[in-house]
DNA sequence: TATTTACTGTGAAATTATTCACAAGGGGGT
DNA sequence: ACCCCCTTGTGAATAATTTCACAGTAAATA
């Protein structure tokens, strides 16, 4: 059976903590982690007991941290070939991304951009093409691209949205505020910093009622 | 006892789509809300349950959108006095947020960003002041900002956290690759993309190995 | 008015996730 | 070699969440 879905969460931000460790020749052990990141020394442990790992990952001071990572993002499948990705929508969010460093080491790549102004396209510089709306099609089958990052305003979020499922995209990571309807098959997931702000706040609320 | 991590975040998500409803006069029911989000019905109805609401707000052919928005907000705190928040890091992803629409109707309101480089804040602008990081800890403390949104790079993600906390923030939403490290009492809320696109995998990973 | 239909709302059961408690093991000091 | 301390790893217990199943209700229909 797989790993399940808080444990994968905790486990991919534990990747990128391992990441800021890799060059201390210490151990890390599940007590130090709890510290950094507030998770139960117990839950950080059988989190990692659902990866299987050889025995030289752990010592009986900790774990080691490039080993760990390794571990990890073989388990979540980050090791493997790399999952193409694309941007759509390039306007200030959406061009945020064409700078964002955070794809490396992950097994996610951006490989296309898409807007319908044909000037910003123009404007815009990337380490991957740039396309007008209209090649979509065409540019997400001959790469073929499986994830889309969606960056449009929020009147075009479901349209565009039908597009891309016309595209033959998969997965979408959906920065704007409008709820998406998909068909089965087709998986959302929403970023949203409001719900992260309420999440924030909710967590603060329940702290406070406890004193 | 409040309503639990899960089931709020389904109801920030479902009020943002009854809003995208708002203006159709026929009741919404779990089933449609169910093939609109692909959550089950039955979930929704017991997210909805812990919502005390008068008994308005259903009929037997489905609930108010507007009705159910609003007590949604009730019940999640989003209708009561705005909770202050600033933005530090005024990089392409930070200025995304400047003329971001999604913060009206919640009870988050950003009034104030923070940058290092003086010209870009002249440069940029925005519906609230933008100011220089060196008076930051004055800004937050006079202007009672409670949480902040760090759009930082990546090496810097830390120490302006230090600052930041120094200067009385209590939440965070953390927008760069670097988990943080902070003393209890803070909360931090990650927001990923390589995280999102994670778990988009899993899933659709997931459901491949049942077929 | 009786009947069908389409809903909600909710205890109870099942499932999933977290926490606990402790056995097992390896280094370092004496 | 022995003991002490600090670690991991994990079965068992607990807690949280979801799913099920159906009673209750009100509109619509005949």
């Amino acid at each position: 059976m797989g790993i399940s879905k808080p444990t994968a969460e905790r486990l991919s931000q534990l990747a990128r903590l391992l990441d800021q460790h890799e060059k201390r020749t210490t151990p890390i052990s599940s007590a130090e982690i709890e510290q950094l990141t507030g998770w139960p020394s117990n839950t950080i442990r059988k989190d990692i007991s659902t990866l299987d790992t050889d025995s030289t990952i752990s010592t009986n001071s900790g774990y080691d941290p490039v080993k760990l990572a390794r571990a990890i993002r073989d388990a979540l499948g980050f090791n493997t070939d790399a999952h193409k990705c694309c941007i759509v929508g390039l306007g200030r969010l959406g061009s945020a991304f064409l700078d964002y460093s955070g794809f490396m080491g992950s097994s996610f790549a951006l490989c296309a951009g898409f807007d319908s102004n044909v000037n910003r396209i123009e404007i815009l510089k990337a380490d991957f093409p740039l396309f007008p709306a209209f090649k979509m099609k065409e540019v997400i089958k001959r790469l073929g691209i499986q994830f889309a990052i969606l960056c449009v305003p929020p009147p075009q979020a479901q349209p565009v949205t039908d597009k891309l499922l016309d595209c033959g995209i998969t997965g979408i990571v959906n920065f704007t505020p409008s709820i998406l309807s998909v068909p089965q098959g087709i998986e959302i997931e929403n970023v949203s910093i409001i719900d992260a702000l309420g999440n924030l706040n909710a967590r603060l609320a329940a702290k406070r009622s406890v004193l």
